[in-house]
This record gives structure tokens, C-alpha cells and sequence, in this order.
DNA sequence: ACTGAAAGCGACCAGAT
DNA sequence: ATCTGGTCGCTTTCAGT
């Protein structure tokens, strides 16, 4: 299925995603068109989801950044569903097994933002908190 | 500082970090170089951290994906982060308030491979494990 | 800061092994 | 499945506003 050129390629494209196929190609080694043959049927496949980019919130002017897990109330799900588009804080939600139903991470610019979210969170569950630190992986 | 044309080049980015400099220039509207210009400094300011790449492991072998939080035990946090580059398995790892102290997303091949991955982690700690379901966000 | 022009380079497609 | 060659479009730089 994935051989390892596939798996290289993956590798190369996690560190930089806007690594032409020229460039790709050169630490395979691989022509550029057999480059972008592959990635395009890791395209299809759909094991390559999406590109997409890291940034610095705090330097976004969001200096809070949370795990937020919540234990949804009974029937609540479809709402808090249906709601998640109307929270730019949300970066990320996730069902989960346990006493926890979902885990979220938020991004905030303030104490009294979090504040604001958590009041609005408790019409659908109860949340609980855990500040982000720091990134170690 | 960031203004609502910045914001909107790293939302398209977001979407898809592979659209080039024309193609984002269309959405704004502005110029080719000048969008150049605006990423530039973005890149130097590090408010765009990476460029990066979403991948369904699944499709690669990897039906487990699992988050697992970790109460270390006393003395025990520089070895586990020297740990950490050891294991293709943990894909994020991160400090965290609250009775655990680290939060990791880890993708795994199946029980057995969680199983021994769980053995592993005991020599560090106390590990809680949750099963991820579904993305919602 | 943004634009537009020119040169160089990469993406893309076709055809061959 | 990979490569080469040719065309077109994009990136990059820079002068001008």
C-alpha cells in the first residue's frame, strides 16, 4: 500500500507543505513528475486530508490557550454540534470515550474571555479546564 | 499590527497552505507580490509557524488513535521529555495544569500495540487513556 | 504598501521506456 | 511506475507610485 518514498514524501511535506515537487524530489531522490503523481494519489486516497498551517497565537493576540473537555448534558450533543461553527475560539473538537465526552482546544485572549466561554459552555455540559503550557511535541 | 488582510491570507492558508500567491491574491482582493510581502512578514514575525500537512492514519495502518494524559511521577519530567523523540507513536505532547501534567495525542496500530505503548509509559507515570472517536471541529 | 513588468523556475501534460 | 521535453503559469525581484 504506502511504500517508503510514500512515507518520505509525507514526512517531507508534515515539515514544509509548500515544498515545491522539484524540491521534494531532490531529497528522495524522484523526479519532480513522479512527485507529484504520488502526491496526487495521496490526494485522492485521501490520506493526505489537507494542508494546512501552524501559527502563534499569542503573538495573535490570544495569550490563552486551553484544553476544555466537556461532560455534555443528556440530548445536548445535537446542539453543541450544531453550535461549533459560531465559536471561532474553537479551534479543535473531538468526541472521546470516558466520563468526558468531548474535548475541545479554545484559544482566548484574556482571563475574562475564558470567563465569558465557560458561562456560555454551561448550558451544554460541565467543563472542565486545563491551561496549555507549552508545546514539548 | 495584524489587519483583516493579513487575517484573510492565513485563513485561505488555513484551508489550504499549497494555494499560491496568484490564487490567494484572487480571494482579497491584491497582488501577487504583495500577498508575497504580507507571508514574508508573517513568516519573520513567526506568527505562521509552519507549514504542515493533515493525514488520515487510519488509511495508513493506524486504526487507534488515542489521547493519553500522564501524571508523572516526581523527578520523572526530564527523562520522559528526553523520551519523547523516541516515539514516532506520540504525534503531540503537551504541558498541561491540573493532576495530570502532560496531555499527548498518540496513533497507534491496534490494542496490542496501545497495550505495550501503556506498559511503556508506567515507568513515567500514571496514564489515562481516552479513545477518540469522531472529529467534530 | 501596493502595483506591474521581466526573467527564471516550477507545474503540468504528453509521449516513451 | 518513472522519466524527459515542451508549454504555460507562478514566483521572484525590482523599479515606480
Amino acid at each position: 500500500m504506502l511504500d517508503k518514498i510514500d512515507l518520505k514524501i509525507i514526512e517531507v511535506l508534515h515539515q514544509n507543505s509548500r515544498a515545491s515537487f522539484v524540491e521534494i524530489g531532490k531529497l528522495i531522490p524522484l523526479s519532480a513528475s513522479s512527485v507529484r503523481e504520488r502526491i496526487q494519489k495521496l490526494e485522492e486516497l485521501e490520506i493526505i486530508k489537507a494542508y494546512t498551517l501552524k501559527v502563534d497565537y499569542s503573538k495573535m493576540g490570544y495569550g490563552l490557550e486551553v484544553f476544555i473537555m466537556i461532560k455534555l448534558f443528556s440530548g445536548k450533543l445535537e446542539s453543541f454540534m450544531a453550535a461549533l461553527d459560531s465559536f471561532p475560539e474553537i479551534k479543535r473538537a473531538i468526541r472521546i470515550t470516558g466520563s468526558h465526552n468531548i474535548h475541545m482546544k479554545v484559544v482566548l485572549k484574556d482571563q475574562l474571555h475564558l470567563q465569558r466561554f465557560i458561562d456560555m459552555l454551561i448550558k451544554y455540559g460541565e467543563p472542565t479546564t486545563q491551561l496549555i503550557l507549552s508545546e514539548l511535541k
